[in-house]
DNA sequence: AGGACACGCCTCGTATACAATATCTGCACT
DNA sequence: AGTGCAGATATTGTATACGAGGCGTGTCCT
């Protein structure tokens, strides 16, 4: 017998301090707490959770690999800053990523999934604080992508996504940055609604674009030295 | 003056020993040297290298962000299994990002490009060490990628790349995996000689849904239990 | 004034040590 | 044979300890 699947409650996952550093930590530097080019400090860290460095170490080890923080030797990690450039490129990938994962998800989508995501738009309009901004705004995208039934897509997604939410929070909370995003959003969600795979598809790349330039518009120049 | 950018060997960026340990771990695994499933002993590599288990955890963080490892609580880390619907949803995403890639790619690439390619492909041909066979037929793709100028996008199909490298190796060595493999290759490359974006994007395409595809049919069917 | 060196402090990277948990083994019991 | 339990062993996850390299400051020399 292939023993039922019964959703038991998969014991042994208790998190590790390693862990729990790593998932704030990320937070953290995601939400805009640590200035670019800022250097953690690793004592500093541990005290905060009144741990060694061994788990923060191990934490930022992860991080740097996700591409949140780099390390420089003898020097510790400091927040990635992004260039400009760099950006431009991120958000093309996003545009790829994110027109397909549309496109796969619309012919699957259901009453649930409206229902859901209009949900997620009320609560949109309703929230004052930028950081649940950010999370409900990607609590929308990835309810839309979810019933395209890719996950490995999908963290791919988040995890672009996440590189670049410092920046999105940035975007948002500049000039009519939500309601603009909001009336984008709503958008998309009736063409999904309708079925319209390619529109809903086009809205997207265009949502994602329009951030993009906006993002450009304002982000202090960096590029200019001195 | 803004110091002429003469290309100095960017010091104090000597190697930690948990750097070391990473990339040794990575080709080690990507090359297929672990099983699936297998578990990787801490103090095992840590005598390997003359080391403690300090760096060989971090080592072992970053590949876990990689993909290439899941740690499993107090049971340390084992080489991750790739699943059959993921690996589709792999390669799914590997189409989109490096038809993309090599249409930026393109044109903007020079004699220097063919040439290099070409003596890619040449010792492609000559090889026959499976380890080295699955270098080159990286290198090839990266070669005709860079001309598009996209850092970040490459680096992402290379992540990628790695997470599946052990099947494709499996691929080459089967079957007429690798004659073919040169056959598609040089296709391409003709394609971006005479400057066709879409033909070899279309190439492109169809050269890694063929990977897929024979490694789907070669694949030791995992799926069935018992 | 400016450069060269010395000293001290801070932070990092790693070795060692140890408790907690998992895994193995043998043995008693049925 | 199969189950339950009690050590013994192995392995993990983290604390502590420490050497080494960066960096600031002061002092000396010219």
């Amino acid at each position: 017998m292939p023993l039922p699947s019964f959703n038991a409650p998969n014991l042994g996952v208790t998190p590790t301090a390693s862990e729990v550093i790593t998932k704030h930590l990320r937070e953290a530097i995601i939400g805009g707490h640590f200035d670019e080019d800022e250097p953690i400090r690793q004592d500093d860290v541990a005290r905060l959770f009144n741990v060694s460095k061994i788990p923060v170490r191990e934490a930022l080890k992860r991080l740097e690999a996700e591409g949140l923080v780099v390390f420089q030797r003898n020097k510790g990690a400091v927040v990635t800053r992004i260039s400009e450039p760099e950006l431009a490129q991120i958000f093309e990938v996003r545009v790829l990523l994110e027109v397909q994962a549309i496109r796969l998800a619309v012919p699957n989508m259901t009453e649930e999934t409206f229902a859901q995501a209009e949900r997620i738009c009320q609560a949109f309009v309703g929230e004052t604080d930028i950081g649940h901004w950010a999370e409900l705004n990607w609590a929308l995208h990835a309810c839309l992508y979810e019933p395209a039934k890719r996950p490995f897509l999908i963290n791919l997604i988040r995890s672009i996504h996440d590189k670049v939410e410092r920046y999105l929070r940035m975007q948002m909370s500049l000039s009519a940055g939500k309601d603009r995003a909001d009336h984008e959003h709503r958008e998309i969600l009736e063409a999904c609604r309708a079925g319209d795979a390619d529109k809903a598809a086009m809205l997207i790349e265009q949502h994602i674009i329009g951030v993009c330039r906006t993002l450009y518009e304002h982000l202090p120049n960096r590029l200019t030295p001195n």
